[in-house]
RNA sequence: GGAGAAGUGGCUGAGUGGCCGAAAGCGCUUCUUUGCUAAAGAAGUGAACCUCAAAAGGGUUCCGCGGGUUCGAAUCCCGCCUUCUCCGCCA
């Protein structure tokens, strides 16, 4: 009847709705977990009597079809019948209403944050996990990215408000082959962990940006073509975990790892500062996601082996990183369990968010109908999971900063020779 | 973009108003027979939702999607989507 279904358990809400209550409280999106329920049960009332009168309607209809057409029982029976047709009608249109109006609102619940996932409000409350690197190591040389002097002349924002507008810029010459060399770099370490290469759509229909939890919740932060109803990704998590929506795996299949490489378009509507400089900041901007789907019982573990995938990454690029638990309140609408992992930028003295890794438990498969045969043959949603693997900018921006060297060129990192096949970029300054 | 054709269960494919959740075949599962394999035979084999404490059972819906006609729609009408063929265009 609905292409999407729940977000989380309607019978969780059902049997336990203080626990759903005081689970999504942690988190800092509101929801009227009442009038959900109260909207369920109209709708569970509703439908029961409109099945009711169309198994009437039916049960009499069996009965006609055994009068010969045309007799005066015939006629009879059709007047008759009319009536429970319109009753049946009616009463069918006013559940359907009701499931509508139930199915939004429950739409509006987000995912139930893990008891694992620590309290707290915002942003300073996430825990540091972890950390990798020495970042109080000297960095003589370092300097904002956006402060070096050839920056501007191998990212040009200038030219990019031209063609585009302000966060669109062009890498020019050796920076757009190390965005190339990054995103090749990136996709081989994907495959060496398993994770196999798609190609996906950069554009999403509604369906899909609803299954993964973009819409309704972040509406706004997606660029959108009214003519056709299709989103531009913000993520290639959007069209990747819609690979399997409505679809049912077989058991043995899980768990399945895939991995895609796609520009990213973020409107990043009201999010704009003066502490957006550079490439901190994008609306367009290019990345490698990892995607899981799993058996639910081992999806947190799946999570840990996901973010050590990515660590592995930023280690080989000797970058100083640390890994954030994020908080309750600071973790997405769909998500159960979420990590950061931000690398520093020692010319900002900065830390930049490169990665977010995250288990969704079932709410997207919910949503996606994306299930598994379970060992009962009975479907079951699987669980969802992705973290970038990594992004471009604010990986490059850390690369220019730590690596600036005193002659004012940048070292390339030794993973990255071979795609790139030059040792040092930029030009000397002394 | 223009002109045609088609969309039925995991697959192939019947079905033009009621007895159709839907023939038949294939596939799959279990069982039987059989030195093994193969073959043969028997039974079973979709999903969602409602009801039920649960299971069992019962009910409703689903033949691309959405409307409509009708007492009754896989079947008739309208719109849309998708696929295929031909033409045009194009990387």
């Amino acid at each position: 009847m609905l292409s999407t279904g729940p977000m989380i358990d309607i019978k969780l809400l059902r049997e336990q709705p203080d626990y759903v209550r005081s689970a999504i409280a942690r988190k800092k999106f509101a929801c009227e977990i009442d009038t959900v329920l109260d909207l369920d049960g109209r709708r569970r009332a509703s439908i029961t009597d409109a099945e009711n009168a169309r198994a009437r309607q039916k049960a009499a209809n069996q009965e006609m079809a055994a009068l010969a057409k045309g007799s005066p029982e015939f006629l009879e029976k059709v007047a008759e019948m009319k009536a429970i047709a319109t009753e049946a009608k009616a009463l069918e249109a006013a559940a359907k209403e009701a499931d509508e109006r139930f199915h939004e609102a429950f739409l509006g619940i987000p995912n139930l944050p893990d008891p694992s996932v620590p309290d707290g409000k915002g942003e300073a409350d996430n825990e540091v996990a972890s950390t990798w690197g020495d970042a109080e190591a000297a960095y003589p040389h370092a300097l904002p990215h956006f402060e070096i002097s050839w920056f501007e002349s191998r990212i040009d924002f200038g030219r990019g408000v031209k063609a585009a507008g302000a966060g669109f810029p062009f890498y020019v010459g050796e920076m757009a082959r190390m965005v190339r060399a990054l995103v090749n770099f990136f996709l081989e370490e994907a495959r060496a962990n398993g994770y196999e290469e798609m190609c996906p759509p950069i554009v999403v229909n509604a369906e899909s940006a609803t299954a993964t939890g973009q819409l309704p919740d972040k509406e706004g932060q997606m660029y959108v073509d009214e003519n056709e109803g299709l989103y531009l990704i913000p993520t290639a998590e959007v069209p990747v975990t819609n690979f399997y929506r409505d679809e049912i795996l077989e058991g043995e299949s899980l768990p399945v790892y895939r991995c895609a490489y796609t520009p990213c378009f973020r409107r990043e509507a009201g999010s704009w500062g003066a502490h957006v400089r550079g490439l901190n900041r994008l609306h367009q901007f290019d990345k490698v996601e990892l995607v899981k789907w799993t058996h639910p019982e081992t999806s947190m573990e799946e999570l840990e082996k996901l973010r050590t995938d990515v660590e592995g990454i930023l280690q080989k690029l000797d970058l100083p990183y640390r890994v954030l638990r994020m908080c309750a309140g600071d973790i997405g609408f769909p998500h159960a369990k979420q990590y950061d992992l931000e690398v520093f930028a020692a010319g900002q003295k900065r830390w930049l968010e490169v990665s977010s890794c995250s288990n969704f438990t079932d709410f997207q498969a919910r949503r996606a109908g994306i299930r598994f045969r379970g060992a009962d043959g009975k479907p079951a949603a699987v669980h969802t999971l992705n973290g970038s693997g990594l992004a471009v900018p604010r990986v490059l921006a850390a690369l220019l900063e730590n690596n600036l060297q005193a002659d004012g060129r940048v070292k390339v990192p030794d993973c990255l020779i071979p795609w790139m096949g030059q040792s040092h970029i930029g030009e000397a300054t002394s």
